[in-house]
DNA sequence: GGCTTAAGTGTACAGCTGTACGCTGGATTG
DNA sequence: CAATCCAGCGTACAGCTGTACACTTAAGCC
């Protein structure tokens, strides 16, 4: 029961996880990579990848298991600077962008199999996507006094905007990266501002709508 | 001169490309999509191809092409539209509603490269956008007098809005699909109502943006 | 200390891929 | 009419893929 074995096989099972990422770049998606090509990475014989797991698949839904992991705790952290420094939006998207430059093949593999070939990778991206909304969306909730609609609603299009802000980010030389980052923050003050607006109107029972 | 030579080779040109949109699907993407595949689709042996396309990436591009060409043909329909019926916002989510319904590989296409593996490939893409940004860049900075750089910034976020409510919709269900169209329409509508009012504050020289 | 279990190996095979090459037959040209 | 061109074809090949199968060898167990 020590366990030299269980603990050798969580070695190379980490090590075909690693290799995996290690693989993830601009040129190279994690749809198109083989797995002899993962095997090979991680120093190992291409069949004793299936002692690990059942094919490529199975794989990819771990490594989106995984980055839901580090998501959470990067919200987390968030959290906690905003309760120290104040200003949500900023932070956000400073979290938020530290965390694309940090790890952005993750964050190519969450992008691409969002609207990739499998269907359970789709189903594995959104729902993390859907956590996030979820968890915003109950922040705000919480500090102003939106409908829970009202708040979903926000919640939604701020994710939208900071994701694809990330997904830009990507590809971008750091001088541009600035403009960028900027433009968001200003979208997300303009969709805030827009819910605030409309949503003490919705209380006076006034209309701003057709505008 | 007559032309019955290049009559028949622009024929098989188009049962190419119709072979490849043909073969688009949810589970059957572009990058997935094999040069031999393709030419069986299109009834040709998988060496005549090369008649036509150096490979399956100028095969690609060609398509974007094309379907920037639909975009643009789009984008003028509900501009009239708008010009007959007034509501800018409404009109617009329609329209683009409707083309992702009517033309949902052609959306796929430009989804998924747009984060795929060949530069060339996102770049086409992203110039499509590019131009849809701009476009709407100007319209917006004409009907009201926005600087030239809010205008952009508000276009940039109600386009990523409306292409990523489309996506959305690619895999939804029809019910949960008016739901979806609903949200965006709000976000829009808090974004253009933010981007105004920030607006109008910056003329007075007063400051919301704290807020 | 012997028996069992299982992670990792090497070999093997069928099926797919892109594409080089030489050919054919009908349209085009002079 | 004869000469040329060229879209489309069939064959061929090397290189890659996933995975079935039988094996070794070291750890775990009684």
């Amino acid at each position: 029961m020590s366990g030299t074995r269980a603990l050798q096989k969580e070695k190379t099972r980490q090590a075909i996880i690693q290799a995996a990422l290690a693989h993830l770049s601009a040129d190279h998606s994690f749809s198109s990579m083989s797995l002899r090509e993962v095997a090979r990475e991680a120093g190992i014989a291409p069949t004793s990848f299936y002692r690990h797991f059942d094919d490529m698949e199975a794989l990819g839904l771990t490594l989106v298991d995984e980055s839901g992991v580090t998501l959470r705790s990067l919200m987390r952290k968030a959290r906690s600077r905003i309760e120290r420094k104040g200003s949500v939006i900023q932070t956000s998207v400073d979290t938020f962008m530290e965390f694309v430059e940090k790890n952005p093949n993750i964050f190519r593999l969450l992008l691409r199999e969002r609207t990739g070939i499998s269907p359970a990778f789709r189903d594995a991206v959104a729902r993390e996507i859907q956590h996030f909304k979820e968890e915003l969306s109950d922040y705000l909730a919480q500090e102003s006094d939106y409908t829970p609609d009202q708040a979903f609603t926000l919640a939604e299009g701020l994710v939208t905007l900071v994701f694809n802000a990330g997904a830009e980010a990507l590809d971008l030389a750091a001088d541009k990266r600035d403009a960028l980052k900027e433009r968001t923050i200003m979208q997300l003050r303009y969709l805030t501002f827009g819910a605030k607006a409309c949503h003490l109107d919705d209380a006076l029972n006034v209309s701003i709508k057709a505008s």
